[in-house]
DNA sequence: ACAGTTCTCCTAATGTCCCTAGGTTAAATC
DNA sequence: GATTTAACCTAGGGACATTAGGAGAACTGT
């Protein structure tokens, strides 16, 4: 039977399918090949080996939160573009869990500049606060406030951290509706 | 020569410090064996396994830390004890980040319901709220902001996960302060 | 069409690590 | 001092990552 050829690009994208089903820290290359048919010293002609994959796919998560991200806020601004914003955040945190931890996964900086993929989520970010009325260095910081909290968010849900008997909506909305407020208010604070 | 006799006690500080040098995915069994001059099928007698230390190792690093959190707010109220628990916070987490790590490390959760480690944690942070004005549900939704705020921040920042050109600590300062705010205006908000 | 080149995928082999099974010696108990 | 207990060891298997080198398919130029 005829195999399917192998790009870098299918192997990525097969990657980041499997990190959401077993956890990034569970992906191999053996998984990884087993999954094509292949061996896994065969992933070698098209890959460096596990750390290069592994920041493929990193690189790969960065750049479809960015393009999630600014799909959500596109067309609003103030209080919608945050909730849309948050809620896609965390809904991919939640829904698309290996991606996610590969987000996390340190790249080389140089690598990390190469791509534009960081840049791209942080530019989403600024994009979030023009309906916000900032500017420099409260922008930066507001970015990295909000960004924070989101994430820090995510990650205690997304690794039990959250644990009183309370629904998280219900948390989340109120840190949503916290971080509105603060944006709205940061030069009176 | 006499060699220092095992313990799991032992192993578990020798292992945090282990990851606190290599990081904590680089934690293992080899090498914990080989600080202490001894084949690695020998920790079996005190460790079940990798897992085992590892989940040993987060509660051991839970407990330190809520510790260090609880001494840091002891004698102190309101701004004076968020700063402080913030400030300490940081600094577990970037001067301990094989620890640091450890703490997000999942745990089975009846194991760590039994030991009481998360529980202290969320304990302090009760704590640390008493200085501010609020009351259930609203000190829960609290707790959940303040934890998501400061280890989304340390996370983003142990990650490289920052990189516009202005001061860490500056941003770390405003954070804090906007936290207070919160803290203090929680019912108006 | 065909010879030569290139590139993909393969087999084979090495090293590291987790883990189990079973033995040996040293410590603890009676 | 004899017996039991338990710490540590050697031996070995299985999963992965990785390298080296070979066979065959696909592409190139004539």
């Amino acid at each position: 039977m005829p195999r399917t050829r192998l790009t870098p690009d299918a192997l990525v994208s097969a990657a980041a399918d499997l990190a959401d089903e077993i956890g990034f820290d569970h992906l191999t290359l053996s998984a990884l090949a087993k999954r094509f048919g292949v061996r896994d010293a065969s992933l070698y002609t098209h890959l460096r080996g596990l750390a290069d994959l592994q920041e493929r796919v990193a690189l790969r998560a960065l750049g479809e939160w960015a393009d999630a991200l600014g799909a959500a806020i596109a067309g609003r601004s103030g209080h919608a573009a945050l909730s849309a914003f948050a809620d896609t955040y965390r809904s991919l945190a939640t829904g698309r869990p290996g991606r996610y931890a590969a987000t996390r996964h340190p790249v080389p900086p140089e690598r990390l500049a190469a791509s534009g993929e960081a840049a791209r989520v942080v530019e989403v970010c600024y994009a979030l606060l023009r309906g916000y009325d900032l500017s420099e260095p409260d922008a930066t910081d507001a970015v990295r406030l909000l960004r924070s909290t989101l994430h820090g968010f995510s990650d205690l849900e997304a690794t039990g951290g959250f644990t009183a008997d309370r629904s998280l909506d219900t948390s989340w909305r109120r840190v949503v509706e916290t971080l509105h407020h603060i944006l709205t208010d940061w030069s009176k604070i």
